[in-house]
RNA sequence: CGGGGCGUAGCGCAGUCUGGUAGCGUACUUGUCUGGGGGACAAGGGGUCGCAAGUUCAAAUCUUGCCGUUCCGACCA
């Protein structure tokens, strides 16, 4: 009986006061304490009762939005053989990311890390027609991601829960309205979440694609950098944000001159050292690339964007050079190197920022030595190469020309991919078109970290007591906290008959029916994070009152006890 | 993959240097008192000290190997 199931007596309520003392991130260290989740291995995690319940309601709301999209749900294996993933040369491509195993044969399958390659091979065999298109297939399943570095509880977890969804179409066109389909049903998703999100440009990465975006939760422990614009729509995840260099290169006026420079190799000691500022330096980053010898140039306080790089001509597979190259290319330990005066055989690279600077700061490729008011066309050759190989900073122009860049951090929780034909084509996935020819279909894939957005919600709704759940995904709505229930039969009965009133009227209420002090209930249904909680006590009673207090509010209220149901149903909405 | 840390009760830790009865806090059990913010007192239960080999009369402690885990870096829908 599921009313049982809804009294402290009857759950399983498992709060520790300490966490343990791998979990650095918050959310991770209550996820634990509340009871939430139990660990079994790195990045393996069991979901107790209690966690359970939140993650199925964001399970509901993501199914019931995908449903209202027009997706349809389906559940396809978690284990998958190696030759499908062969037809799209991912096997090799996923590499030690993909957990590998073997049956009792010998015959090699993997953990479905993701499922692009299944849904292609059903739609190959069961799409033959444009009159079937379009689809959208979602699943909400387990997936197996074997990361180099787990950590932060569920939020990177090699297992997780994702919903997956898969978009079939006769046309770009078609695929097109079906992504802002879903970019729709995914903004509707977090808003009914509760979440402070934001859409973004992304990078594809190695599932591919044109047009992609992530949705993120906004919260400063977030793993990912993200850039918006305040007076424009513009936002884009910093890997591949846009930075503008503004402006035209100034007329030199000193002319190049050697500075000692002993111990200072890093250009913000170099800058102290001159008393400039670091923006008047310039660092060169040594990398190699098809047997290729490459300086970078960067401003002094920018950071190398590797996303960008790889995009760079040549580029695709660079790395950083040995110290043992540096000194071969250069004849120069690192820290002192520069583009002044460097054979014909290593080509320079420009940012976009750099290109406009004039009289700047930067290695003399001797040891110890840096060079003063140094010009391209004077004192070196133009850049060979000019592109956009940094992060933006704060205060960059948006590249839409409507004002300026601001900086924050998010959680991926979603990511939505226009990938055109590259699994399709892979696999032959074709129908036949009004004349009867064979096409390949375009394909869209929606991906949603279920399991995650539970850890970014906690990022996001915290305190020093706990967990703050937004309603929609709280374990319970309203928790009655009796106080005396086994010593006060008027308490007793009073906690008894809200509850059944509670729960007749649909409520997802918890009552604490344990014989623990008042101290202990407040102290855990603060910390599992329920929204409202009504206090039910003899000194109240006697006045025909209960006490009720919301999570986020310091201030408790006294509600009359005749109209605490409405009361509560009005809260709840 | 490279470098560091840590493995002792469910959780948090001491004990290891200097070998000799395995401890503390919390959680758990029982009882009494208590009863509006993780209460007090008392009595209890719970451990192959990560695994294996070695040194020794004797190993949580010393040696070697392995495993797990974690942090930093590289890398990453």
């Amino acid at each position: 009986m599921i009313g049982n199931m809804m009294r402290s007596s009857q759950f399983f309520i498992s709060t520790q006061k300490e966490a343990p003392a791998d979990a650095e991130l918050i959310s991770h260290q209550l996820m634990v304490r509340a009871g939430l989740i139990k660990r079994l291995g790195s990045g393996l995690y069991s979901w107790m009762p209690l966690g359970l319940r939140v993650l199925r309601k964001v399970e509901a709301i993501v199914r019931d939005e995908m449903n209202k999209a027009g997706a349809l749900e389906l559940l396809m294996p978690a284990v998958q053989p190696r030759e499908l993933w062969e037809e799209t040369g991912r096997w090799a491509v996923f590499g030690p990311q993909m957990l590998k195993i073997q049956d009792r044969h010998e015959r090699e399958f993997c953990f479905g890390p993701t499922h692009e390659e299944v849904i292609t091979d059903i739609a190959r065999k069961e799409i033959n027609s444009y009159k079937q298109l379009p689809l959208n297939f979602y699943q909400i399943q387990t997936k197996f991601r074997d990361e180099i570095r787990p950590r932060f509880g569920v939020m990177r977890a090699r297992e997780f829960l994702m919903k997956d969804a898969y978009s079939f179409h006769a046309s770009h066109e078609s695929l097109e309205n079906t992504y802002q389909l879903m970019h729709q049903a995914y903004s509707n998703i977090f808003t009914r979440l509760g979440l402070k999100f934001r859409a973004v440009k992304a990078d594809s990465g190695a599932i591919g694609g044109d047009g992609s975006q992530e949705f993120h939760v906004l919260a400063d422990s977030g793993e990912d950098g993200l850039a918006y614009c305040e007076q424009s729509d513009y936002a884009a995840n910093v890997e591949l944000a846009e930075a503008i260099a503004v402006g035209e290169r100034v007329a030199a006026k000193e002319t190049m001159q050697e500075v000692d420079t002993p111990k200072q190799t890093a250009c913000e000691d170099v800058a102290k050292l001159l008393e400039i500022g670091v923006e008047r330096t310039v660092k060169a980053i040594a990398l190699m690339a098809a047997e290729q010898f490459y300086l970078v140039l960067l401003r002094g306080d920018h950071h190398l964007n590797e996303v960008k790089l790889t995009k760079v001509a040549g580029l695709s597979d660079f790395r950083f050079a040995t110290e043992e190259e540096i000194r071969g290319h250069l004849n120069c330990p690192p820290g002192f190197i520069g583009p002044v005066g460097v054979a014909e055989n290593v080509k320079v690279i420009a940012d976009g920022t750099v290109a406009l600077m004039s009289d700047f700061v930067c290695g003399a490729n001797k040891p110890k030595l840096h060079l003063t008011g140094v010009n391209f066309g004077r004192d070196l050759a133009e850049p060979m190469i000019v592109a956009d190989v940094r992060n933006v900073v704060e205060g960059d122009a948006s590249p839409d020309g409507k004002g300026k860049l601001s900086l924050c951090r998010g959680v991926e929780v979603g990511h939505i991919f226009q990938l055109g034909s590259k699994y399709s084509q892979a696999m032959n996935a074709t129908y036949l078109d009004e004349e009867g020819k064979s096409q390949v279909m375009e394909m869209g894939c929606y991906g949603i970290g279920v399991s995650r957005i539970v850890g970014a919600a906690i990022e996001q709704g915290n305190d020093d007591k706990g967990i703050i759940f937004p309603l929609s995904m709280a374990p319970f709505s309203v928790v009655i906290c009796p106080i005396g229930f086994h010593k006060s039969d008027a308490v007793k009965d009073a906690a008894h008959q809200l509850y059944q009133d509670l729960l007749q009227a649909g409520v997802d209420v918890l009552l604490d029916d344990r014989a623990e002090r008042p101290g202990v209930m407040f102290a855990e249904s603060d910390l599992m994070g329920i929204p409202h909680r009504i206090v039910v006590g003899e000194r109240g009673l006697t006045e025909g009152q209960v006490e009720y207090k919301a999570r986020q509010q310091t201030e408790a209220q006294n509600v009359n006890l005749t109209e605490v149901k409405n009361y509560i149903l009005s809260q709840l909405n």
